[in-house]
DNA sequence: ATTATAAACGTAAATTTAACGTTTAATAAA
DNA sequence: TTTATTAAACGTTAAATTTACGTTTATAAT
């Protein structure tokens, strides 16, 4: 070791959001602490990092040991790092946020690791700063929505646009005009059609759409730039 | 101590833009490291964060201790923790961004510290990933001048329209219509017109103005958001 | 007085947004 | 077998914004 300097403790917080496609709610993953302080009080889900680990391999480490899930939406938020932050000793933690697709496997893994999932106006007293990491990856997925297609993360690979439109006024917390957002979202050209429909909320049914992941991609590199401010 | 976890060497870097309005061109500072490993080498201004410090209380000190510079524009921006990213030991270093208005004072200052102002197209080699942190804090920049009023942060606080777009220009890397800029800029309301001119560009003169802070965070309560998209 | 020129001001077509109304497909009830 | 029901899909238009230009003005130097 070449440095001499102040060693500390690098912890990663993770902050998982999930969408009830029945339930029609945004939730997030939320476990109780088991060891002190603070044991037995709600926080994100996280641990810290390894002597020999890259943050972003914790990061996924920590996804994975309470959700069961690999290659999925993971990215860096921020770091917390007021010195007085955790009663427990000096740590600096790295904000992660992650979406994914929730079903009932998830609640039984979550389960299996005492963590729950929680509606988003229904959450519990947070410990340290979680409720601020919260705050802000709530903001963080407002902004993301308008700018990328984060939208098809939180969906199954099938969807129907009036469940994406409901996915939209769940995150934006208003109801969007439905004949605009249709229109914004297929102008893109981003949606595959499929000539599949589901017919679980009408008659009629809704035509089943998949999003063209590879398209985006090649655009992403033309510079191309989503917008689906609305 | 409570835990038992692995501790980990923290660092922080920032990078620091600045502005100068007689070249008219966005500059970088670097400084010469001084220890090994990469003695000698470009990089960006940083340091060991210490043991009962918080982090934004280690930038503050960092870019101080490189530019004299208390009260400024200074943003976590994000941090970097591959597991070799640094021969010298495990490093996880948080990249902090500072924007500072450019005179010949902090040439001096610079100088003291083996600081250096770079041109943004003839930077040096950087050591270890502060060519990625670079490029993050362009984009951040060009991000960032698009819905927030950073470019106040890089020019004096009387200023011109022209010396206002040509700064637009430079972060943008395009030449903005004049008309429709300040068109754009104006409609805001946010900036103050004085009956001072400058003369320095022309004959007839630019009218000086003044950007309205006060006003601008009374909004920013209020839910505003400002777009200088162009 | 005349000229040169950066700064300031103006306009109009094209595009986008926002706020609505209408038709369609499929089931279930009459 | 018609008819009613309803979510889904499609359509329209005025208002606002963007884009791409042209014109006037103030001052110092000639």
């Amino acid at each position: 070791m070449t440095y001499n300097h102040p060693k500390i403790l690098v912890a990663i917080d993770c902050l998982v959001f999930g969408y009830d496609t029945t339930e029609n709610n945004l939730k997030v993953l939320l476990f109780q602490r088991e060891v002190e302080p603070f044991a037995g009080e709600w926080s994100l889900i996280g641990g810290f990092v390894n002597e020999d680990e890259d943050l972003s391999d914790g990061a996924e480490r920590v996804l994975e040991k309470f959700t069961g899930l690999k290659d999925v939406f993971l990215e860096q938020l921020s770091t917390f790092g007021k010195a007085n932050r955790d009663p427990g000793g000096r740590v600096v933690s790295i904000l992660y946020w992650s979406l994914i697709k929730l079903d009932d496997l998830h609640r039984d893994i979550a389960n299996e690791h005492g963590a729950k999932w929680f509606d988003l106006d229904q959450l519990p007293k947070l410990v340290v700063d979680h409720s601020e990491m919260l705050k802000l990856g709530t903001e963080q997925l407002v902004h993301n929505a308008k700018s990328r297609p984060i939208g098809f993360e939180l969906l199954p690979e099938d969807f129907t646009l009036p469940q994406l439109k409901q996915l939209y006024d769940a995150i934006y917390g208003k109801s969007i005009d439905d004949r605009n957002f249709r229109k914004k979202i297929l102008s893109t050209d981003l949606l595959i059609k499929t000539d599949k429909k589901d017919k679980t909320t009408s008659k009629k049914g809704a035509f089943v759409y998949r999003f063209d992941t590879e398209k985006y991609n090649e655009l992403r590199k033309q510079g191309y730039h989503l917008d689906l401010n609305v």
